[in-house]
RNA sequence: CGGGGUGUAGCGUAGCCCGGUAUCGCGCCACAUUUGGGAUGUGGAGGUCGUCAGUUCGAAUCUGGCCACCCCGACCA
């Protein structure tokens, strides 16, 4: 706890790194590339679920559990999808081990034990979803099918970052079957909003809703959406995304189902997916020098309370008064601690809680039994006021809204201003550079001239924003027409 | 997976070049005094020096393999 924070602005990645370890969000494991997620960090991700799982509930899905390994057989059934993922999968080959015979006490993998069939680990479940959905749909009646899961994948990546990326990590993903293209359009449509809402409304994180580019889709899809959001270190993060699968998967699995008129067809298919992820861009989009800040509504403790006090007496007394306040907050659903740890003095914990992210800390010491006072300090903007005990339960109410709202209003005008319209391919590499973050410009539509800014400058197209305005142009590579911006950036 | 770097108490480090079992700070435990922004004093505990092997009378120190982490590149959510 001794350790300071290292400044963003002296290194980013550091200071990142930092937060994570010091705020107790994660830590690095004995497994390469895996980390484990402490209790603090699990407690914001189980917020980010419970508000999750009701969206999803409330538009018509269900949670089911379906196997951690796939068949290689089955999840070589799309082709592209397993191309896709075929170069970070974990494999299991045996099923025992046994005594080395070599080496007293250790163990060694029984080459008795081969399996016939590889298994994969899941990089993700289509495959066996797929496989399973063939079995559960006949006809019409069996549709729309939509069913959700909250699991751990693995990917095997070369290179990791706490939260952003990492060998295994959680998420939910959703798979859903239809009878119409146009229904599954619109469960992909209306995944996507279910996504930007929460990021915006929960996580405080404005987002950009598009579509990704053809090299930018997910293996196995026909169309990709994803909402984008936008760093404080000018890089782009991609939040979420929702698949519209066609019929690709239905005719990999031969899913299919008697319409109406008893015709047999293939079903339309949608996936949609976030992950731990998030927990990445929600620190970077709101955490300072100061340490992690976490949004009210998916703060694990929104608000703690501090006595300051003289001996022991003094703390039983203010206890009270504390006990009191804590109920009714409480009351009114808020969640509330009361820190009486009696070994550390109060100016330690205030830096505690800043640096672990609680958006309103109170204060109560001698000075405000007498007066009948609170002393509220926001962690938003880490300034202070003084109330009075009896207006606290709507103040603090009222003050955790202006919080969310306030970090909301704060990153979406950093994003506003961190975004650029260039026209020309100069500008465009100054911008990156110079000032980073979403930058628009035309683009010809193809992938030769993605890949090629991609070689030269790093950045991608993150999307092409939905309602995107028609605008004519030439792209800022090859100089050919276009009709609309697309919007790059350096991503994570 | 390629290139570079690092690994010594829970954390951060000194020692390594020039071999002789380890320094300092924070934290931890006990007691006392403290408590409105990271307390102070006194006493105490804590180490197979990442790991495995080699060289040597003797290895934190020299050599090699492995593992992990960090930075840069390729890949990716």
């Amino acid at each position: 706890m001794s350790k300071v924070i290292t400044p963003q602005e002296q290194d980013y990645s550091k200071w990142y790194n930092d937060i994570v370890v010091e705020a107790d969000l994660a830590d690095h494991s004995a497994v390469r590339g895996c980390m484990v997620i402490k209790p603090h960090g699990y407690a914001i991700w189980e917020k980010m679920q419970q508000a999750l799982d009701k969206m999803f509930k409330d538009t018509g899905h269900v949670n089911a559990y379906f196997p951690l390994f796939i068949p290689k057989s089955l999840f070589e059934a799309e082709e592209k999808n397993a191309e896709g993922f075929a170069k970070e999968c974990a494999v299991v080959t045996h099923y025992r081990l046994k005594s080395d015979p070599q080496n007293k006490g250790k163990l060694i993998v029984d080459p008795e034990a081969r399996l016939e069939e590889e298994l994969i680990v899941r990089p993700t479940s289509e495959a066996i979803i797929w496989n399973t959905y063939k079995g559960w749909i006949q006809s019409y009646r069996d549709l729309p099918l939509l069913i959700n899961q909250w699991a751990n994948v693995v990917r095997w990546e070369m290179r990791t970052r706490l939260f952003l990326r990492t060998a295994e990590f959680l998420w939910q993903e959703g798979h859903t079957a239809h009878a119409t293209k146009e229904e599954a359009l619109i469960e992909t449509k209306q995944m996507l909003d279910v996504y930007a809402h929460f990021a915006e409304k929960f996580m405080a994180v404005p987002v950009i809703k598009g579509v990704k580019t053809a090299n930018e889709r997910f293996a196995g899809a026909d169309d990709t959406y994803c909402i984008e959001a936008l760093m404080q270190d000018g890089k782009a993060l991609q939040a979420g995304t929702s698949h519209f699968l066609g019929q690709n998967f239905a005719k990999a699995f031969d899913v299919k189902f008697a319409n109406k008129e008893g015709k047999l067809d293939y079903v339309w298919a949608t996936s949609w997916g976030v992950s731990t992820r998030l927990m990445g861009a929600l620190i970077m989009s709101h955490s300072d020098n100061h340490g992690l800040v976490i949004p009210p509504k998916l703060a694990p403790t929104q608000v703690i309370i501090v006595p300051i006090y003289k001996g022991e007496e003094g703390l039983q007394k203010i206890s009270v008064y504390a006990g009191e306040l804590k109920k009714r907050l409480q009351e009114k659903n808020i969640s509330v601690k009361f820190d009486s740890r009696d070994s550390l003095r109060p100016g330690f914990k205030f830096a505690e809680h800043e640096l672990k992210g609680i958006p309103v800390r109170i204060g109560i010491g001698e000075r405000d039994l007498e007066n009948g006072t609170l002393e509220i300090a926001r962690r938003d903007t880490l300034s202070k006021a003084s109330i009075k005990m009896e207006e606290a339960e709507t103040y603090i109410e009222k003050l955790l809204e202006e919080i969310q709202t306030n970090l909301y209003n704060k990153a979406a005008e950093r994003m506003k201003n961190m975004t650029t319209k260039v026209d020309t391919y100069q500008e465009f590499k100054k911008v990156l550079d110079e000032k980073s973050g979403f930058v628009l410009a035309h683009w010809d539509g193809t992938s030769e001239t993605e890949e090629k800014i991609k070689e030269e400058t790093k950045a991608t197209i993150r999307c092409i924003p939905l309602n995107n305005p028609e605008e004519r142009g030439v792209c800022i590579y090859s100089g050919k027409p276009s009709t609309q911006r697309v919007l790059f950036a350096r991503a994570y």
